[in-house]
DNA sequence: GACTATCATAAGGCATGCCTAAACATTGAG
DNA sequence: CTCAATGTTTAGGCATGCCTTATGATAGTC
């Protein structure tokens, strides 16, 4: 399988889905990782698995023994995704003819390799309706396309550009990070990464070699 | 990734269009190996991997240094895509208003999740085009549909008989039904059904007892 | 007929995404 | 506070689909 748009693979894409529609349908949040399982019907282990990777690259917060949220990030993520599938649903329901079950099932297919350029169009088309065949909202293009993607260093690939975008550390360790001249805002090049998942970056001039612990309170935004 | 149904994968709907195209812009048949692999990007290896998979589940038939060719039932399933594709690259480009190539691009994601069912409704939408935005034809749903009727062995009634269309069985299982000389292709008849779904086979003079795993991945076309 | 370029194949690897089994941690009910 | 139910993790496995490396087979040219 191809990937689809530089970052989510469509099992990503479901799980960022699943919790999205949970917080929709009103459960409180964050939402149990039984649920989840429940929903895409894989075990409890796939969904630890898929949800810490989700939790590493900044989509979700996982808190253990408690559940999973999105964040902001992960948010409009699953926004852009819902609203490919509610627009897909009333095409194929309202134009098509479909039962709006049956166009949902199709949709949920859909939405996952459906560039935002279409989605755009499609709204277009069906006259931007606010809301799919089953009534829910449909997350409008601005909401769902609007936030910058960004990750944590120590999630990032040797040669990465990137600028800060966050830096959220315990006292000792963020005293230390600034001193070296790391501020959001900053600009860095990702060097290398270490058998640790360290990571050695370039910050105007000079070089730094940071620890996991470190690099995973660093949010960058590719640049 | 999930399967699609009952069958193809993404990837191997790309190999069995990417034949069909090759014949549809004059190729000679059979399609070298080499022609594939540049159309897809992947290396040669990958190509006879996939290609003697294919083969060995009736889609194609391959002869080495030769190249491969469609079956008949390759055909209509590489049929049956292209419809999908160029429907929906019809749709794109004519009523989203998407440039043709642009609505290919996207119609070859669209094509691998689009059952038959919204291809119809989406033919007759639009007025049952004959041909695609880039003027291929568009393949009837007759055409592409009318795959011989096949049927797993594991439904089959006593005293059937049928030629064997695909098999398609874990490694260890297909080693073991190879070597009692079932292969696509070959003649069998169903001399008996055990009380359990296990079938007893005639096969050119012998006789096999087949269990249901097996006799559920081993296809059949009625002679 | 020998040779070279292309093709075939075997073997081993990697990533994704799922699984089971088994050991362990936490929570919340009683 | 104890304990059962639930959740977490680690470890090992499997299938798909791709890769590289390396060896062997073939075809068509000279």
């Amino acid at each position: 399988m191809v990937q689809h748009q530089a970052g989510t693979s469509e099992s990503e894409e479901m799980y960022l889905i699943t919790v999205a529609r949970a917080v929709e349908d009103g459960r409180s949040e964050p939402v149990s990782m039984s649920h989840v399982a429940t929903q895409l019907d894989v075990t409890g282990v796939s969904v630890n698995q898929m949800i810490r990777k989700l939790d590493a690259r900044g989509y979700v917060d996982y808190e253990p023994y408690r559940g999973v949220s999105l964040t902001d990030h992960g948010r409009a993520v699953a926004s852009s995704i819902l609203r490919r599938r509610r627009l897909w649903g009333v095409f194929l329901s309202e134009q098509l003819g479909m039962t709006p079950a049956r166009a949902d099932d199709v949709a949920c297919d859909l939405e996952h390799v459906t560039p935002d350029e279409v989605a755009d169009l499609l709204s277009e088309f069906l006259g931007d309706p606010s809301t799919g065949p089953q009534g829910r909202a449909i997350p409008s293009g601005a909401d769902a396309v609007s936030v910058p993607v960004t990750q944590p260093l120590s999630v990032t690939a040797a040669g990465t550009r990137a600028s800060i975008v966050s830096i959220d550390l315990p006292e000792a360790l963020a005293a230390f990070v600034t001193e070296q001249g790391l501020d959001p805002g900053a600009s860095i090049e990702v060097l290398g990464v270490g058998r640790h998942g360290d990571r050695l970056v370039a910050v105007d001039g000079a070089c730094l070699h940071l620890g996991t612990d470190i690099a995973d309170g660093i949010r960058l935004e590719a640049r």
